[in-house]
DNA sequence: TTCCAGGCGTATC
DNA sequence: GATACGCATGGA
């Protein structure tokens, strides 16, 4: 990790890194594109105007402080994402992949803010998710915590158009309060176990597991199998996804999502 | 108008 | 265990 504290904000140098590939693929839902390089948006309620390229980015208005408790986790910087590509490098569709989005790194965040986001993921698209999570966060002033969102009913949730999904998010939100489902006991579990615990909740099903355990837990296990993703398994890999990965087939599974889902969209310009 | 969006719960076999 | 279907909302 290389960076270095200029007046109010940090200037950060990391190679493995393209805002775009973090920030507006479908990872957090909290960023909006504010320029060229440039995005502002949330880690819970830490506020973050991020802007850069080439290696070189600066967060401005940000201490070292919350840099090193913060950030530096988010972004995960501490994981060496060019010798991850190296051992992709070895199947020929994550070659290509990697190759396509150097970019592409797995933003660790906190549990609660992976569930509520990926809850409201379910049949949904990605500019719907920001909108509801945006509505969320200003409505409140913060980002709800479990006890706030489980006083709720159905209907006080309504301002947020999030239907059916309204009711997935108060299950969620009162299974954690009342401890019944603890995160970070989940997130102490294996990868099996966390997937059973949180399939406990309504709403969350094999996909919404996954995701939650690889955004909000670091299982780099979990292996999120969307519409997306299941074209790419039946197109690249008919016999099944390459044993010799799984240990951070969540980590592939990022750069093979933003490969079909970008190559599909040229497809359709 | 119809279809679809980073799925899930339920009913049915 | 596998498969079909409805589900809230809103953009294309």
């Amino acid at each position: 990790m290389n960076y270095e504290v200029s007046g109010k904000d940090i200037i950060l140098y990391e190679d493995d890194l393209v805002l775009d590939d973090v920030l507006d693929t479908g990872q957090a839902f909290r960023w909006n594109k504010t320029g060229v390089n440039s995005y502002f948006g949330y880690c819970l309620d830490t506020p973050l105007e991020i802007s850069g390229s080439g290696g070189r980015f600066v967060l401005k208005n940000t201490d070292e402080e919350t840099f090193l408790n913060v950030w530096a986790d988010y972004f995960d910087l501490g994981t060496d994402y060019a010798a991850l590509r190296r051992e992709y490098s070895r199947d020929p569709a994550l070659k290509e992949a990697c190759a396509f989005s150097r970019g592409i790194r797995l933003l660790r965040q906190p549990p609660w803010e992976a569930l509520v986001s990926f809850v409201f993921s379910s049949n949904n698209n990605i500019t719907r998710i920001k909108g509801i999570i945006a509505r969320l966060h200003e409505h409140y002033g913060h980002f709800p915590t479990p006890a706030e969102l489980a006083s709720e009913t159905v209907d006080s949730l309504g301002y947020l158009r999030a239907g059916f999904r309204a009711k997935y998010i108060l299950d969620a939100a009162q299974k954690v309060a009342s401890g019944e489902i603890c995160l970070e006991n989940v997130k102490k579990m294996h990868y099996e176990e966390g997937k059973r615990e949180l399939m406990k909740i309504c709403g969350v099903g094999p996909k919404v597991a996954d995701c939650v355990l690889l955004g909000g837990m670091y299982k780099t296990e979990a292996f999120p199998v969307d519409v997306w993703i299941k074209r790419v398994l039946e197109e690249y890999y008919p016999d099944g996804f390459p044993e010799e990965f799984y240990p951070t087939r969540g980590i592939a599974q990022l750069y093979l999502f933003n490969y079909i889902r970008k190559c599909r969209e040229q497809k359709e310009v």
